[in-house]
DNA sequence: TATGAATGAGCATTCATTCAT
DNA sequence: AATGAATGAATGCTCATTCAT
């Protein structure tokens, strides 16, 4: 009987190599060989277990969504709602590596409708996450839907993340909690 | 005897068409010929006027961004200003069309030190004609600087943006017009 | 205690797998994985019982040619010989499938010395049931050899199949019975 | 001004590579860059000129079809007649190797609608010469149609070449013209 | 200055084959 | 006997770049 390997987890590996190659060399200048030899695979393995091009995109960024949507969907105090939110900007490297992958999308799929397809079903699961995070606190009164209010959260964040992703210099991880502080204070209420 | 060319005017005939290409089928596969092609030049004079591809999506931001920053630097009445944030929002395929250029640009710069010191050029630009519109207001008292005001303002642009072009079914010119409204009115006051 | 199978039948369960995979896509596409799957078996069975491409191709011709061949030889009445003939068209497209593996055969017989060996055989066996089959009859008065006369018989029907097989639509079934008709009525005496 | 080349000319060149190529190696095992061998040029210039894979058979079929079709559309004697259908068998290697392209033509066409398009094209203009060429003349008193004439000239011939290009061997040059010969007497009237 | 022919490196992709189990 | 994982050579095709005119 033949070898047998568990997919997933060989998906995942690549997956994560993907991110790793991204991060470091945009997706522009992606080589499938770049990803394979991230772990010392071949690129037939890459092909075999991720598919195209576009298909490794979509596994890195398959990748780092799991990551950002990966703490249990729970309601929260408002001390772990901000908290949440804090480590989800591109404070360090780590982060800034995985929203690598989001802007190399956001690229990508202003053209792409197969691309384009992706990102909602991500959006969605957050924001059902963050809801559910809020459901049983009093949100200041501002006539605001919820669904508003999780739109601006995400708007949010992307805002940060898209400028603290180019100019890490300017761009401190104070500087880009203050600005989510500033933005979102009279949406969610204070951080305290 | 040479034939005299307005070496101004062509990179800016050239840059306008990179916007083009750029947007109907993105910086990953745009090949300089598309460029060329577009208004029936030839790749060497794409890679004379404007060089290689980095410096071709450089070109292209360079004209989106002329388009942002083209209104006088000057104070302005709070209606004014709110339109001007309007405006620049990707409500329209034409606005679509240049935000993927700044996406393009972002997924490239993440990785190019190269490409990155351009944004904030841009960026300083803008902010210092909005700190000159807001010069005579008084801003609501929210203990900000007024930097970070100019800041909050470009993050939230910025982060709608991103959304609004790479899912234009789903953020209608109203609904970014709601977001930015629902975030910036507390700290520019309302636009009423 | 290894399993036992029977090998002429896997062969003959594979060959008929080739046949169907050359009639849809082409030998120029067929790849070993495709004839596999045409029964939900694996690449390494094709080449354990069947061999590298071009002994594909040859099992794949001998299941067609199995066919041809496959009614007894024996003297028979004009009219019967005729219905013969006419059944051997390419009409549907049963038939034409397997032409069209004649045709994958001929085009790369013609540059492989190996391949080219297998179709006289079968030729030779086809004329020698047509000269059983014309044995007791007296042919028009024309002057030909019995060898002659199966050589024309086979040199009609691959023309008319060639054509037929490549543009279906211009050759009908009563076009292709009407040409058989035209051209080997002065050799073998009307159908009637 | 750069060197200006004759495209016509250059595809002409390159497509009589092809011929070459299919007849010594088949098309199966054409590969771009042995075009592009054979009159010392690059695989580059094989698609600029030529295109792809398919693309390249097509210019080849040209190429050889160019040929059957060269002598002038005109009324002939039944001598010049039959000696212009004596030449286009495969009788030498020069012939046969065209015939390989029309073979290799066959089996690909079969699976493409592509390809098959491009032979009904020669073939009506090679009937029609045929037809101009017989317009003077009394045929048998055998009820066929001109159309059913041409259509009997074209198969048979098919016929005959494809047997003889893949068995050079027991097909002699004489052997073809006899075949021919005898097939065609019945319908064009004798040679003498 | 401008053209466009020619180059050739680069890369994704395909697929037969090998081999461990 | 059979599986299927892994390999890696092979190759079509792309495209920026060079260069002669």
């Amino acid at each position: 009987m033949p070898k047998i390997v568990n997919h997933k987890l060989k998906r995942r590996e690549l997956a994560k190599a993907a991110v790793e190659v991204i991060s470091n060399i945009g997706i522009e200048n992606l080589r499938l060989v770049d990803v394979a030899r991230e772990i010392v695979a071949t690129t037939s393995m890459v092909t075999r277990y991720l598919g195209d091009k576009d298909a490794v995109l979509s596994a890195a960024l398959d990748y780092v969504a799991a990551e950002l949507l990966s703490h249990e969907p729970k309601s929260m105090s408002v001390v772990e709602l901000w908290s949440l939110l804090y480590e989800v900007l591109p404070v360090d490297t780590y982060r800034r590596n995985h929203w690598k992958v989001w802007l190399a999308y956001w690229s990508r799929a202003a053209n792409s409708s197969e691309l384009a397809k992706i990102q909602p079903h991500y959006n969605d699961q957050f924001k059902k996450n963050l809801l559910m995070a809020l459901a049983p606190h009093d949100l200041p009164e501002n006539g605001l839907s919820r669904e508003e209010v999780a739109d601006a959260v995400c708007t949010t964040i992307d805002g940060i993340a898209a400028n603290a992703t180019v100019e890490p210099r300017s761009w401190s991880a104070t500087k880009q909690r203050r600005q989510l502080t500033i933005l979102l204070t009279p949406i969610l209420g204070a951080p305290k």
